[in-house]
DNA sequence: ATGCATGAGGC
DNA sequence: CCTCATGCATA
């Protein structure tokens, strides 16, 4: 089928992406585009291609910035105790027998220097009405960011310190892991205890603002995050990171990584941490299904119903929808990961809660699962249409389009 | 910025 | 098969 496309994970090289972006702003001269679109989808399954073109010193552009909207106010501070979205990932978090390390893209041993820019600032689309709508943010004038990148792979600086938020919130103990030591925590030593769910919001919007002024992309935070400490990220898991998208815990595994590199690079005065970078190898990744959005709105539909369907209904639901049930299982996965992000999904789907004005808005109905995890606090963003589509008789998975 | 996917670690 | 962290490929 076509749903099963596999391809050899080339990636790693594949130029501009995020040109779609919008503003692919490098430097004064912008490489040509070197491919359109209509060959992309076929360029892209090249094992190393690498086409490099002269923006090789990435300079982000000092004479271009566009002005982008952050997100403002927090959506999770409205949960209430004792239904904590993350009860689940906290309950996981006690001092089980192993831990989860972060093993990010590594374990390679092809490198290949390739430095690449790609912009993506943009004001997101989604953001939050919250009530504290604080935006509080100053964007100064260009920061110059002129780096001539000198190989400074040592990032052993003496500072800690890793609790510079002027941010108190009172509720802070909802997530605690309450450890079998130290009942409270003594930040004498400036250590970051568990942070609050205000710290994170503030200490990741105050990363971005600072990442963007110093004229460095996600995917360059990512990467120097692999130089700086063996842990290379992707401009995904950066992306995520600042629009607070990933689960408590992630969020503070992240936090002092993504910290230190801020230190770091604000106190140096220029110097890209360029390494090489790892090539992903000759893995094979099946081919991103196309889901159609009358589909969607069905799986959406069940997800409402039953969250966590058995193989069978899976099997059935998949052989209505025209999908492979992989496909559907794993959407099933991603949905409920989701919905346990901080800024979980709206209802939309196929139904909407009746009667409710556009003015007043509240907890999605939905919370009460067969499961645990209470309600997923209030995070209402924009109420889209529900597109309310009936997934019969058209169908089947365009794989990519 | 996000949708679908992979994989490790667990039951 | 699930959860969770993470990312390639894409819109």
């Amino acid at each position: 089928m076509a749903a099963t496309t596999y391809l050899p994970a080339s990636s790693a090289v594949s130029d501009l992406e995020g040109s779609a972006l919008g503003m692919n702003i490098v430097g004064g001269y912008h490489s040509a585009s070197p491919r359109s679109a209509a060959d992309a989808s076929e360029m892209k399954y090249l094992p190393q291609h690498h086409n490099h073109h002269h923006h090789i010193a990435s300079s982000p552009s000092p004479g271009g910035h566009a002005a982008m909207s952050l997100s403002a106010a927090n959506p999770w501070v409205s949960l209430q105790p004792g239904a904590d979205p993350w009860a689940a990932s906290m309950a996981g978090m006690h001092h089980h027998p192993h831990h989860q390390d972060v093993k990010p893209l590594s374990q390679q041993a092809e490198m290949m220097h390739h430095q690449r820019q790609q912009q993506q600032s943009m004001g997101s689309p989604h953001g939050w009405p919250g009530p504290v709508a604080s935006a509080h943010y100053h964007q100064g004038g260009a920061g110059s960011p002129l780096h001539q990148y000198h190989s400074v792979m040592n990032g052993m600086l003496a500072h800690h310190q890793g609790a510079p938020q002027l941010h108190h919130s009172l509720h802070r103990d909802m997530q605690s892991p309450h450890h079998p030591q130290h009942p409270d925590r003594d930040v004498s030593g400036g250590e970051d205890e568990t942070p609050t769910s205000d710290d994170l919001e503030a200490f990741a919007k105050q990363f971005k603002q600072r990442r963007i002024k110093l004229g460095f992309t996600q995917a360059d935070v990512g990467l120097a995050l692999g130089t700086l400490y063996g842990n290379v990220f992707s401009q995904t898991t950066i992306c995520r990171f600042e629009a607070l998208q990933l689960s408590f815990k992630n969020m503070c595994k992240l936090k002092p990584l993504l910290q230190k590199w801020l230190e770091e690079a604000d106190s140096t005065t220029g110097s890209p941490t360029s390494i090489d970078k790892i090539a992903a190898q000759g893995r094979k990744r099946k081919k991103r299904t196309s889901i159609e959005v009358s589909v969607k709105g069905a799986l959406e539909q069940h997800f409402h119903k039953q969250p966590k369907p058995s193989a069978q209904e899976i099997t059935s639901l998949a052989d209505s929808l025209q999908l492979e049930k992989e496909v559907v299982r794993v959407w099933f996965c991603n949905r409920r990961q989701k919905e346990k992000r901080m800024t979980p999904p709206n209802t939309l789907g196929g139904e909407m809660m009746e009667g409710m004005p556009p003015g007043s808005h509240m907890h999605p109905g939905y919370g009460h699962h067969p499961d645990m995890h209470g309600s997923p606090m209030g995070q209402h963003s924009h109420s889209h249409s529900p597109p309310m589509l009936s997934p019969q008789g058209m169908g089947h998975q365009l794989t990519a389009h």
